[in-house]
DNA sequence: CATGTGCGTAAGCCATTACTTACCGTAAGT
DNA sequence: ACTTACGGTAAGTAATGGCTTACGCACATG
């Protein structure tokens, strides 16, 4: 299996901080370690993660390896709750009629 | 911290699977273990985790507990995922528009 | 060619946690 | 009251995984 789903790659704290931090526009591997309390080469790990599972992308200048969020696993994400969506709310219909129990 | 944000709940793929039989609709946590291949104390701690994160809500019925999916926990991911959707698309823009690299 | 910079990978350690069996509590039926 | 049904909890174990340091590789610069 190994984070087939991007939730696995998401159930981690710091991996999401890595991804807030990715959110705010495109960072050098450095530079995200350097605004988290882990080093270097666990914050390479998690990104190899994040990357396997398709939530963000890298591309290359020089030395340096730029990673980015990618919309594209966030869609996956995304369409994968909005399938919980539409039955989440009939049951909360019905809970709402039930009286709230 | 402990299962403080309804992501880290979901980060298990057997709780994944728990999930998904809920979104069926309303389950017994024998009936929820019935279709899994874990043992039903199993189960009820993966319950116990999902309700923590506000992921699913209980009813009793009997000695029989009724487990459902709440609304209130997905739209908690939801709305943190939509957070990404406005920068992650101005990203892919200007990715786009470097020609793809 | 040598040095420095920036990252990924390997190996190992330790904490977390997902699972099991055994047990106990509660509700309903006889 | 006894028994059965249903589930949560406790305790212990095995495995997962997140972190570190050490190392090696690629690229750029003197």
């Amino acid at each position: 299996m190994a984070y087939a789903h991007a939730l696995d790659a998401l159930g981690d704290p710091t991996r999401r901080a890595v991804w807030e931090i990715l959110r705010k526009g495109p960072r050098a591997v450095g530079e995200i370690a350097a605004s988290l309390p882990v080093s270097r080469p666990a914050v390479s790990q998690h990104l190899r993660v994040l990357r396997d599972a398709g939530l963000v992308r890298e591309r290359r200048e020089g030395t340096r390896h730029i990673y980015a969020v990618s919309p594209e696993g966030l869609a996956e994400v995304r369409s994968y709750l909005e399938g919980f969506w539409a039955t989440s709310l009939d049951e909360f219909k019905a809970y709402a009629e039930r009286g709230g129990q």
